[in-house]
DNA sequence: ACTTTTTTTATCATTTATGATAACCATAAC
DNA sequence: GTTATGGTTATCATAAATGATAAAAAAAGT
């Protein structure tokens, strides 16, 4: 596994803890952010390298910000 | 211009603002981060919507986080 | 068990980021 | 002028992100 590989599943383990932090289906996140939701399934299994407009849709619909979702360093 | 275009040309300014602070030629980074030159300067120029690998690349090179290339907010 | 909700997986089409190459523009030296 | 150096722009090919749909699997509730 190359580091974009590892880079791409550490986003999505991200996407993923600071959605159910807030309690929200995935689906529901995927449909606010106009996003298919079998496209959001496979960004939070970490098979996609997302955008940066899609980050920041999602982003945006968490009411957080760009840098609190790259925020990768130190997480699991 | 959408909020696509106005997301693009931030982290081109970005960017560019960040390389610029540290004296280093477009070419040079581009080549640092195995970007082609002409890509690395369409990018600048926020004719592109980068993936989260490529501004990976990029923050390495530079020696920042992702976080930090990505704090677009109250920036010109 | 059954139903509903949520998530995953597969597949195909479309759009676009990037690679790659080339030519061009600007500036500053000399 | 010419020669570098740094940046831009155009074009085409390729890889991959995303859209879109469908089906299956898993989880949760009753």
């Amino acid at each position: 596994m190359d580091d974009k590989d590892q880079l791409q599943i550490a986003i999505g383990k991200r996407v993923k803890m600071l959605r159910e932090e807030q309690g929200i289906a995935q689906q529901d996140l995927a449909a606010k952010c106009n996003i298919e939701k079998s496209n959001f399934s496979r960004l939070e299994a970490g098979g996609t390298n997302p955008t940066l407009y899609t980050l920041k849709r999602i982003a945006d619909n968490l009411g957080i910000t760009l840098c609190d979702i790259v925020n990768l360093e130190d997480k699991k």
